[in-house]
DNA sequence: GCGAGTTTAATGCACGTGCAACTATTGTAA
DNA sequence: TTACAATAGTTGCACGTGCATTAAACTCGC
């Protein structure tokens, strides 16, 4: 008996994209924005700043966005004195994208916040729950990943 | 001890956020496109199916969309003849948006198709476990709205 | 019933985004 | 070595988005 309507309180991509929208809007707009910095800017910081310095390619692969739009905003981030733009040596295609001392200085206010936000979000989840519902979520990133579609 | 680095694998903004990139990405560009419609568009039309006819303003507190975004994607939406506008009789500042014929058609063959696409990405979770998924995501949402933030 | 304030929707405008096209460089095969 | 394909990054262009503003209709207090 397949119904005809989804119900939306029980589709899942729905329920994940709620809070994926509310997360982004409470911490863009309540702190990025007073540092000049969207949500897609902030997704790179912290991506160079858990991983390292990056490729655009790798950077665009971890972050989800798109090589031409990532081209762009790292043409602003530079100009925010957040990160810094190298040339390769071995291979001069390549630009090898970094946080300045700056970029890192503002992560060092923004992680705290951010962390703050995470922990309103995961009210009232166990830690138990949590493990779990962390777990789940790279699980369905990987069954949605090139490789396993 | 705190740490200075975010673990990105750790960091539940980041995972949800993946999974709703993915998940928009995947049945956008596969499924969507052949329609003429946006993941956007989608989620609209969804939310007409599942609650019925809506006023506009409704609608985007629904769907996470800013309310002028709305009016245009309504005018593109009956422009495509899957919904119609209507303005209220009782008050004529609100316009009832509602799924036409058309619109509820092009739902009845979409909407097994988000129901495939939603199964890939729960592959490999119980039951029990998605249920869990669901009920953390829905508090997460009810964490983060207005009235308990 | 009148006027201030609120609500709903639409529009002007600037901007970020994604796709396609292009340049430059590197890899590969004859 | 040379020719062809693949990769990295940038840019032109059209378009969707969000913010601020405007217009219209409604609510409430007096």
């Amino acid at each position: 008996m397949r119904q005809r309507r989804l119900n939306l309180d029980d589709y899942l991509p729905y329920l994940v994209n709620r809070v994926g929208v509310a997360l982004a809007l409470h911490f863009g707009k309540d702190v990025l924005a007073r540092y000049g910095l969207s949500i897609e800017m902030w997704r790179v910081l912290v991506v160079l700043s858990s991983n390292g310095g990056q490729r655009q390619v790798d950077l665009g692969g971890l972050t989800s966005i798109d090589a031409s739009t990532l081209s762009r905003m790292v043409t602003r981030l530079v100009r925010l004195g957040l990160v810094a733009r190298r040339r390769s040596t071995a291979d001069t295609r390549e630009v090898e994208v970094a946080l300045t001392a700056k970029g890192r200085a503002a992560l060092r206010r923004l992680i705290p916040i951010a962390r703050r936000y995470e922990a309103i979000a995961a009210t009232g989840i166990s830690g138990a729950e949590l493990a779990a519902l962390k777990r789940a979520l790279r699980l369905m990133y990987r069954n949605l990943s090139p490789q396993s579609g």
